[in-house]
DNA sequence: CTCTCGATGTTCT
DNA sequence: GAACATCGAGAGG
């Protein structure tokens, strides 16, 4: 098992959404997602990202073309991409990449750490079962599409703090997952990152 | 433990 | 009308 710890440090946000997408999915790893929801604090730290790249890309929403979903990946990095999928679930994503280049990192789960009991309470599973998918953790989050387009950078609702540095050799990277439509090339590209041993990825 | 299957409604053709 | 970046229940080993 891989328990991250807790440790606290101010986030270069701007800087950081600068990075290429892959660089991006990739040091998300261990940091801190905070949520902020009826003057309740919840917290995690991500440990499994997938990366969505470019209208080349045919896993990624914004390869069949700019419409109204997707126009959000067509703005500035550091925006969240909130969209329902399957008509029940959500999936948090954070936009990347310079305007008018759609890409975003999908978040597919967290290690909860503050508001456990509050993330219970959305969704009543044990600790390792609370955010360990994209939908279970904006289930246990209470993230929907109301926070779509919503830029990290305030601190507010929803944001990003350093956690836990992942060092190299603690970072796995596969393929994607439930893609199973998109091109070969992309169903085989290595862009899922997950902290590995870590019992908080999904399944 | 593994595998299969169906829910459910938004988005786009 | 079809597809869908999922999840959980239920059956079987």
């Amino acid at each position: 098992m891989n328990d991250l710890s807790v440790h606290h440090s101010p986030f270069p946000i701007h800087n950081f959404f600068a990075q290429p997408t892959l660089t991006i999915a990739r040091e998300l790893l261990g940091c801190r997602l905070v949520r902020e929801i009826d003057g309740q604090r919840l917290s995690g730290l991500i440990v499994e990202t997938e990366a969505y790249i470019g209208q080349e890309d045919t896993a990624c929403h914004a390869s069949k073309g700019r419409t109204p979903r997707t126009e959000v990946m067509f703005g500035p990095a550091g925006q969240t991409y909130v969209y329902v999928i399957y008509g029940r679930y959500y999936m948090l994503n954070f936009v990347t990449e310079a305007v008018e280049f759609p890409a975003a990192v999908l978040i597919r789960a967290i290690e909860p750490q503050k508001g456990i009991e509050l993330m219970q309470s959305r969704r009543p599973q044990n600790h390792y079962n609370l955010a360990n998918g994209p939908g279970k953790l904006c289930q246990a989050l209470g993230i929907d599409t109301g926070l779509n387009n919503w830029p990290l950078a305030l601190g507010q609702k929803l944001w990003l703090e350093a956690g836990h540095p992942i060092t190299a050799a603690e970072v796995a990277t596969g393929p994607r997952i439930g893609i199973t439509s998109a091109a070969p090339k992309d169903v085989a590209a290595p862009w899922r990152f997950w902290v590995k041993g870590s019992r908080f990825v999904s399944n």
